[in-house]
DNA sequence: TAAATATAATAAGCAAGGGTCATTATATTT
DNA sequence: AAATATAATGACCCTTGCTTATTATATTTA
């Protein structure tokens, strides 16, 4: 028998995308930029190329999601003072406020989706997915180390 | 400290998305397709909206999935004889040298992705999603049924 | 130090996957 | 018989992401 992880993680997270767009309809934020919003407040000020890589899109994908964000009044270009071709962003005071409203979505949510499980299968299963995705990331990095390492 | 088990779901299933795309680029399927194909397989001879739902995507959706499944010559609309609106999805002898060539790549893909895990942590992690999975239906069912007992 | 190369952001345009709303042809209910 | 519901689908839109190419800087190399 074929295992469905695939299919099954896909599903799931489907499901999860689907009801917080839908529950955070009224705020005008949709699942990806929430996810930017998360990863830039734990990564304030890095430059877009940094904040595209963590989120592993390419950077003109999140150029458009910062757009959104800035005319939000979320976030902020500032010049780099050392690099004039880069931005850092900054997270503004309203953002925090919004973030605030964009958890308890997210987290009732997800109890909603997880509510089958008790809270010790939820830490064993957020686990086994941290490792797969620590591996991922770990592989990628050195097939990069390789890569620079046999220039064309 | 809020769990990420959404963006974590998302993230994995994305990498198998896209590294079963390119994987699959030469058979001119994508994931979406071979989901379809799989969840066929499983429910021969189903109509187009019993499949959406198994799917659980709109019928409009799945239409454009069919339409590309049966140019490939890999699925067969046959008139249902009992209800001359529907249409029964018959899956063609081509489709299942298709889909065990899309199989290999599944498992290989699923393979790299969970390669972190011990085969038990895999089972582990596998029944914990399918509980989710079947809770999950099991609800939006009995919310189905509720709905019909409170009519507008 | 001038020239070649690399990098940060972004524009233009495309693909995959999914959706809403409306239509047609049947079924089913009232 | 008339009203309502359902199966498939057409027209058209959204979200998320991509490739390729451009501009303005930085960095490296010859």
């Amino acid at each position: 028998m074929h295992s469905k992880f695939g299919f099954l993680s896909y599903e799931i997270s489907h499901i999860i995308r689907q009801r917080f767009n839908k529950a955070a309809e009224p705020t005008g934020f949709t699942h990806a930029q929430w996810r930017a919003l998360v990863h830039l407040s734990e990564n304030q000020n890095c430059r877009q190329i940094d904040l595209a890589e963590i989120l592993e899109i390419k950077p003109i994908t999140l150029v458009k999601q910062i757009d959104l964000l800035e005319e939000a009044g979320l976030v902020r270009r500032n010049k780099d003072s050392e690099d004039r071709r880069a931005y850092r962003l900054e997270l503004l005071p309203k953002a925090h406020a919004v973030m605030q409203q964009l958890w308890e979505i997210a987290d009732a949510v997800e109890a909603q989706v997880l509510k089958a499980l008790a809270v010790e299968e939820q830490h064993t299963l957020n686990a086994l997915l941290e490792r797969i995705k620590t591996d991922i990331n770990a592989k990628s990095s050195s097939e990069e180390l390789l890569g620079s390492m046999v220039p064309p």
